[in-house]
DNA sequence: GTTAGTTATGAGGATGATTCTCAACAATCT
DNA sequence: AGATTGTTGAGAATCATCCTCATAACTAAC
């Protein structure tokens, strides 16, 4: 949990006028040190000390300052993780019996070649482009058994 | 509206032990009816005859059938459109302000890439890919001017 | 084409994830 | 310190979605 984290969370609190308060900090940490997009239950298993209001509270608005990421699912509950911008552009693999979620990325030619044919098909829509969401959707390896 | 339209629709759900109701058979009519995924309020909407917990209910059905697909949302409610089956293999442009989305294809050679791209990925990582989801986030043409 | 058995409907009720309320608390400023 | 503003947390409220169950519609067998 490297103190640059904090602080770059911190930042970007404080640029939508919110502060980096002890809740924020911990989800921050929670979400950091799991390494998958987890659901507020998961987040409160994590911590108990945490109340469950305050972090859907927080969890808006630290997606509003862009600090974390919702994963919307098909499940009961929605995902969080850390925001892109906080690690490297991924995408994700959805297991549609379970529910889970892991990262992946592309290779490099790929999400180019992906990036441009994308920005050009959105401004052809009148769209103004902010980023893209890819998942992979199919059964992950422990649902396979069953 | 064409009939081979209801009569694939109709093999689907006789393929799970469902029959094509005429509550179904209006739901795949309407949807097909409109070219942009709807929600459920949208579908009521557009025909009034329907009752709600049937249309949830269908609409469950109509999936499972593979004859349409839900889309997850950040926003209040779900959308719904034909599956893939009965179209072309497409994406979706979501505006992240009112919530619509609208469809788009990407260039053949660009989807190929993609394709065999994802299917390397899912494979390294013990999935069982099904498909892939694209959206591309942004605004739409209306919500930029406010 | 009537009967028996199965499946679908719909109105209202139940569920449950998320959001709101508000009183107590903490931070910041002068 | 006092005043102002932002945050917390426990519980209540919301509302999209799903469930219940009595009724209606279909299907198959006779």
């Amino acid at each position: 949990m490297p103190d640059d984290l904090h602080d770059a969370a911190a930042l970007r609190l404080r640029r939508i006028s919110q502060r980096y308060t002890g809740g924020r900090r911990a989800l921050v940490g929670v979400l950091a040190g799991s390494g998958r997009p987890l659901s507020i239950p998961e987040v409160l298993e994590r911590d108990p000390s945490l109340a469950e209001s305050s972090v859907y509270r927080n969890l808006a608005v630290l997606e509003q300052a862009g600090v974390v990421a919702r994963i919307v699912t098909n499940h009961d509950h929605n995902r969080y993780e850390l925001s892109e911008r906080f690690g490297e552009h991924h995408h994700h693999l959805v297991c549609t019996n379970c529910g889970e979620i892991s990262d992946f990325t592309l290779p490099a030619a790929v999400e180019q070649a992906l990036d441009t044919a994308l920005e050009r098909v959105a401004r052809r829509a009148g769209y103004r482009p902010d980023t893209h969401r890819l998942d992979v959707v199919g059964t992950c390896a422990t649902c396979q058994h069953e």
